[in-house]
DNA sequence: ATGGCTGCAAAAGTTTTGCACTTCT
DNA sequence: AGAAGTGCAAAACTTTTGCAGCCAT
């Protein structure tokens, strides 16, 4: 299972082709935020890295998402929050639900998403880089609780 | 034409029901964002109520616009900023395309996001109350001038 | 009149930046 | 060696809050 070296090392080929390097810090955030527990804001990257290395400063991990977004390895999201959450950037597209109940985020893939994306490109002449969706709501369990 | 003075009525309603007062500066604010320039921060509609009123503070906006997002009269719309934008609810639903080449941004109004909800309802057992889709990519302009 | 609303000022929370020093490559 | 990256502290921004007085109903 050499599954987590060998991604270290395709992140650091993708940051070495920028002219960027891969120091202890970005593999530290970049692991915490590869590490499944998602939509993480900055704040909680930061508590989970600081477990790992205690001097790591607040400044270096808002910097290294801000590289990393723009690298592509790291995909922010826009919440009805006044802060930003993050995620490693997925293989397969997909999408959020967010629970206006419990707060609970699932994640669904959508198959429609690709065609609005092609339906839009030929309607209005974008190229589109990516798609965002969320949609709010209320999950089975709330339904209940709410009635 | 006494269709602005109507809409304002209807929006007296909806917030006598709800036990809230039509302020002189909360019709200032729902003025501007009823007004057709779309996708305003808290700041742009403060300034721009603030040529009509000039003693209006930003508080009152910031709690205008949480209250009228409540009442559901104002929708928050979530870019990649690290603040929100705010429009009038529209009568039809619509999606956002953000051009990353010029900042311009368009509506798009989206059969398909409809059969998105409902898939996704089935799916998971969600009540969807509100679908927000962002795209991001270029537009014809902005491809042309690229390459 | 009374409970919502406002303006002001201050606080809280998020993100960015300048700088001297360190560390990858 | 040299450029990129880091920690720290301070600044910049966005948003919220407490409070005394005001105003819509």
């Amino acid at each position: 299972m050499a599954t987590k070296k060998q991604t270290l090392q395709t992140k650091r080929r993708a940051l070495s082709s920028a002219g960027l390097r891969m120091t202890r810090q970005r593999a530290l955030i970049l692991d915490i935020i590869s590490q499944g527990h998602e939509h993480l804001d900055a704040d909680e990257v930061y508590r989970l890295a600081r477990e790992r290395k205690p001097s790591l400063s607040l400044s270096t991990v808002y910097r290294n998402l801000q590289t990393l977004k723009k690298l592509g390895l790291v995909k922010e999201l826009h919440f009805d929050e006044s802060h930003h959450h993050y995620e490693a950037k997925p293989s397969a597209e997909h999408h959020h639900l967010i629970c206006l109940g419990c707060g609970k985020i699932v994640e669904v893939e959508c198959g429609l998403s690709h065609k609005m994306r092609q339906e839009i490109a030929r309607e209005k002449g974008f190229e589109v880089t990516g798609v965002e969706v969320h949609m709010t709501g209320y999950c089975a369990k709330c339904r209940q609780k709410g009635k």
